[in-house]
DNA sequence: CTTATCTGTAACATTTATAATAACAGTAAG
DNA sequence: CTTACTGTTATTATAAATGTTACAGATAAG
């Protein structure tokens, strides 16, 4: 059906690692080399995170990323709405507005509406999930391991 | 973040097409017209919501699809199981499990987990979308136009 | 004031996913 | 036995996602 762009998966990296770091800092080549990316692509996701103040970046020598918020406050909500709102439905539509059927000509705007509140459903779930519980996750995962 | 796959518009676009129509029939190429589509690609999406009963299939001449199920009764969350579950996920993966990183090892895992849950919220939304629902709000949006 | 290191961005290349198309075997009606 | 269908696979075309390179601008340190 629709899948979730991994600019989200990114973003949430990117913020649990700076959270879990002491110092809270990293630069994006090492952030890069934990997510599994190009550090190219890690400026250009948190870039966006920069705008919206989650953290805050230095240029230059000695620069890099540091969170800008309180880990036990962001939800991942908050970050997909920031990365990748919309990105559940199709990039395909059924469907042709200009033919002569109730079905043909109204199937997109009315998919387009279902998949928007399908997203909503998501996001009320995604609310409830903080940064830190994407911490506490990965503790209890790795803890459950032999 | 994830992105549906456009199986599931094509499978609910099938079935609220046969309820729509009087006799409830129509062959792939009349199906295929109507969502905008090539008639083997219906029918590859069709024979799948045939094995769950909710068409039947005559081969041969004067052959076809038809509804073999009460569109009051079926939602949208039982289509997306069949044609779509598991589509919101990324293919895409962040971390490496063979890192010695708390972070890095396990955040595949966890996010895993976590588009599972999003997922599952999104499926008691479309738990509450019959097929008849899509035409009515078909015919609301048609209403609307000027 | 020059060099090294970093972000910000855009452009381009490559890979992967999606959709369209073609082809043909099998089935049933007339 | 011909025509009109489904079922399925293989192939090709197109679109989207990701990786990579490149370079301008910022800043710290020597």
């Amino acid at each position: 059906m629709i899948r979730v762009n991994s600019e989200f998966t990114i973003a949430v990296h990117s913020l649990v690692l700076l959270a879990y770091r002491p110092d809270r800092t990293a630069t994006s080549e090492m952030i890069a080399a934990n997510v599994c990316t190009h550090p190219a692509r890690v400026r250009k996701v948190l870039s966006c995170l920069k705008k919206t103040g989650y953290v805050a970046t230095r240029e230059g020598s000695g620069g890099g990323y540091t969170l800008a918020c309180d880990p036990q406050e962001v939800t991942l909500a908050e970050v997909y709405r920031v990365t990748s709102i919309g990105s559940i439905k199709p990039s395909w539509c059924s469907g042709d507005e200009d033919e002569d059927c109730l079905v043909a000509c109204n199937m997109a705007e009315v998919m387009d509406g279902i998949f928007s509140e399908a997203e909503n459903r998501m996001l009320t779930f995604l609310e409830q999930v903080k940064v830190t519980d994407v911490l506490d996750r990965l503790r209890l995962v790795h803890a459950a391991k032999p």
